[in-house]
Order: C-alpha cells, then sequence, then structure tokens
DNA sequence: CGCAAATAGCTGTATCGTACAGGTAAATCT
DNA sequence: AGATTTACCTGTACGATACAGCTATTTGCG
C-alpha cells in the first residue's frame, strides 16, 4: 500500500496514505458504533436526522432546500426525512409566509431534546473510548478534524 | 457547522463534544465525497468492497466468515459484496482445501489493480485538500485517526 | 399585465448497503 | 451415529439516498 514517491524526506507523503486509510476506516467504524449504539427501543435518530436536527440548532429554522443544500443532500431525500422526523414529533413544518411554496422546518423541543440526548450519548461514548487520552491529544484531534472537514467541504462544494 | 450550542459541557469536555460533531461531520462528508468522486463510468468500488479488498491485500485470502468478523458486517452482506466483485473479476472463490463448508476469497490482480487506483485516487484528493498543510499536521492527523480507529474498534469488538 | 421560466416541495421508483431469518452442507462433539 | 455448531447462501425487508416527474408558487420579461 505504498507508492514510493521518492521525493525528498517523504514522511508526509507517506501520511496521506495514513490518512485515507484511517478515514476509510473510520466510516466503516462509525457506521458499526452507529447501528450499535443506536439500537433497540431507543428508535433514537438516524445518521441523517441527527445531523439535520443539529444542523436546525445551530443555524436556526429553515425550509427544505436549505437543509438540503447545506447537508449536500437531495431534496427529496430532506423531504422524507423531515417527514419522518415530523411524524416522529421532532421538528415542525410551517408554511413560509415570505413565500408560498416554501415551508420551513423547525426544531420542536422534543426535537432539541432527542437531539441532545443523541448528543451525550455520542460524547459520552468518546469519553469512554478516549479515557486515556490526553487533554491536549483530544484537543489536537478536533482541532485537526475540523481543519480536514472545513477543507474536504470547501473542495466539495464549489465544484 | 459551529457546535456552540445546547449541549452544556463544560470546557474540558468540550474536546469531546468536538471531537463527536466533527466525526458526524466527517462521515457525512466522506459519505458525499465519495458518491461524488466514483461517479460515472468508473463503476468504482462501493464503500464495503473498497475494504474487501484492502483487507484482502493487507491480511491475505481468506473465507467469508474471518471477513465478515473483522469487518464487522453481517455474513450474508460479505457474500453478496464478495459475489459482486466476483462477477466484475475483482476477487476469486476458491473451495477451502482444509474445510469443506468454506470458501477461500482472494483478489484478482485486476481487484488489486483497481483497489490500488481508488487508493491513489483518494490519497491524491488528500493531498490536494491537505495542500496547504504541514507534513507534521498531516502526521499528526494520521496518527491521531489511527490512535481512535484503534480505540473505537477495540470497543466495537469486545462488547 | 400575462405568460414563460425558475423554484420549492412532494411522490414514484430505483439502487445500494445492510441485517435478520431460514435453509443446506460440512465439520465437530459426545 | 446423532446432535450441535459452523460456513455459506438465499429470501426478504428496511433505511438512506438519488433522479425524474408532478404541482403550486414566485419571478422575470416583453
Amino acid at each position: 500500500m505504498s507508492d514510493d514517491h521518492a521525493t525528498g524526506a517523504a514522511p508526509g507523503d507517506s501520511s496521506l496514505g495514513r490518512i485515507e486509510t484511517e478515514v476509510a476506516l473510520l466510516m466503516r467504524l462509525g457506521e458499526a458504533t452507529r447501528r450499535a449504539t443506536g439500537s433497540a427501543e431507543h428508535r433514537v435518530l438516524d445518521r441523517a436526522a441527527y445531523v439535520i436536527l443539529r444542523h436546525l440548532d445551530a443555524a436556526g429554522p429553515q425550509n427544505v432546500s436549505a437543509l438540503a443544500a447545506r447537508l449536500n443532500l437531495d431534496g427529496s431525500t430532506v423531504t422524507r426525512q423531515v417527514s419522518a422526523l415530523q411524524r416522529d414529533g421532532l421538528i415542525a413544518r410551517a408554511p413560509d409566509p415570505a413565500d408560498g411554496r416554501g415551508t420551513v422546518i423547525s426544531p420542536t423541543p422534543a426535537g432539541l431534546h432527542r437531539m441532545a440526548a443523541v448528543q451525550a450519548a455520542r460524547t459520552r461514548l468518546y469519553g469512554d473510548i478516549l479515557a486515556d487520552w490526553t487533554p491536549t491529544d483530544r484537543d489536537t484531534l478536533a482541532t485537526l478534524l475540523s481543519r480536514l472537514n472545513q477543507a474536504l467541504d470547501s473542495r466539495t462544494r464549489h465544484r
């Protein structure tokens, strides 16, 4: 799994490969973890539902298209997610007063509560898992991940 | 996406919250990126197929159950993935000489080639995206991700 | 103003990845 | 040898997603 580039002191090259590997792995593990974590009775939030609620929480009520654009999802997907969330009482749809076509989605208190619970559970999980990490390492990971996401996002977005 | 809201995490805890946020985000972005990257004609490898090939490459030919256990997937899922990979000529099935029930899966040259191509493309992508990172930062990210995965994995596994 | 084009959202349909339950065959245990 | 376990496959179902097509509304333009 290495393509020797043989330029200079190439430790940076192999980190790209490692990053690729680890991100792929994390995706798998994250999936598995989510599946295992959000088990039976909880009937917790699916992947997208969680991010939708988080985004509504962070960025305020907004319509389906805005959500879709922001989350890099098809409008129809968001429509369905939103329908499910509404069915479960986690968000509310209201006609957009400024645009007769639009619907404004806002989180309900129950939705925020549910989201916070999931968030807390996951955060707890990380606390558990990273119990023996130094605060510095945690902080560094958080920062680097954030930078990675920002880079990935801007790349994905304007292209 | 700012995480300033609604968790009530103590400042010392905040890196955990940030990690949670960023991992969730990375999952979404990774999905989107994969979807965008592996576009049309390539008919590239799906998520699982890629990891299967990588694992076969890294750990050698093995049977379906071993793969399933290792990848945290149901046997049936692996069976189907493997069937698809076989149909596409990327892996080969052979009866296990030591166990009449088993089938040993090995990557074909074409499979390895395909895998390497995807890997290279992704690595290139990361190189592109992280162009302005210092080698140190890249290296640190790779290392921390690896540690995170290891922690997540061992947690997921024996439980 | 009135109609064409764009936009917002929904619904139908398809695909993919995955799981669980059930089947058959082979191996292992007693 | 019979019972149990293991390995794999198949049927079926579900969830997340995309794309295409529909309707209602808004916007832009002659």
